[in-house]
DNA sequence: ATATGATCATTC
DNA sequence: GAATGATCATAT
């Protein structure tokens, strides 16, 4: 168990102490076991990150370091520093959304202060070997903040309306609606066409890689 | 089923 | 090759 980081400073210095590092000597610092492949632990990456730099534990619907207020978000990176996949931000509700604004959405609060840990994650690089970058804070700037705010508040209002099973993940310059969840058979409550209660997918909001692509470019070459 | 952590794998 | 849709592990 390590102590959650009682400030932005001390985050820091964490995180820069293990850029450089390879997943696979961290993992042995802190017994943790590297697995193979990913296929059936795709969160390994950042629970690993999570014990690393004091997260708390547990799956709560909390930042991670709740201190500080700051989520934590590894972000697998190619040979050239782009990002490889989307960014998972946080489970959409697909009921009981009119009134709701996006600076009270999950979406907000989750990406209001994110610690971005950028890890060279091409797939041909064994898990042990892949590299950890040089993590960074970030907030969204105000052209950031209204990319996302058009998007959401277009998703949202589609789930609102009742077309959520329209919409499909072309949806949204920066943010997108797709399915997270165990299989393609899980189900939750939405709301249909006619305004009345139906069963669908759960979906989830994802940053597209054009956004973190950005993210990355204005932090390492100003 | 929901929420945490995401990447895999098929399609375009 | 990039992007969408599908999926995996674990805890509550």
């Amino acid at each position: 168990m390590i102590s959650p980081p009682t400030n932005l400073a001390q985050l820091r210095q964490r995180v820069d102490a293990i850029a450089g590092m390879t997943l696979g000597d961290l993992a042995e610092q802190y017994g943790f076991k590297t697995p193979e492949h990913l296929q059936r632990e795709k969160g390994w990456v950042g629970q690993l990150l999570e014990y690393v730099l004091g997260a708390s534990a547990g799956s709560l619907p909390e930042p991670d370091f709740p201190a500080l207020g700051v989520e934590l978000k590894t972000l697998p990176i190619s040979y050239q520093g782009t990002p490889l996949e989307t960014t998972f931000v946080s489970v959409a509700p697909l009921t009981q959304v009119t009134g709701l604004s996006f600076e009270q959405s999950t979406v907000y609060k989750k990406l209001f202060h994110v610690l971005w840990l950028p890890i060279l994650a091409e797939r041909e690089i064994p898990v042990v070997e892949r590299v950890i970058g040089s993590g960074f804070l970030w907030q969204p700037d105000a052209q950031q903040f209204a990319q996302l705010k058009r998007d959401w508040e277009e998703l949202t209002e589609m789930v609102a309306l009742g077309q959520i099973e329209q919409v499909n993940g072309h949806f949204g310059e920066v943010l997108q609606l797709r399915p997270k969840a165990a299989n393609s058979k899980a189900l939750t409550a939405a709301i249909g066409k006619n305004g009345e209660r139906i069963q669908t997918l759960p979906r989830g909001f994802y940053l597209k890689t054009q956004f973190t692509r950005q993210i990355l470019a204005q932090q390492f070459q100003p």
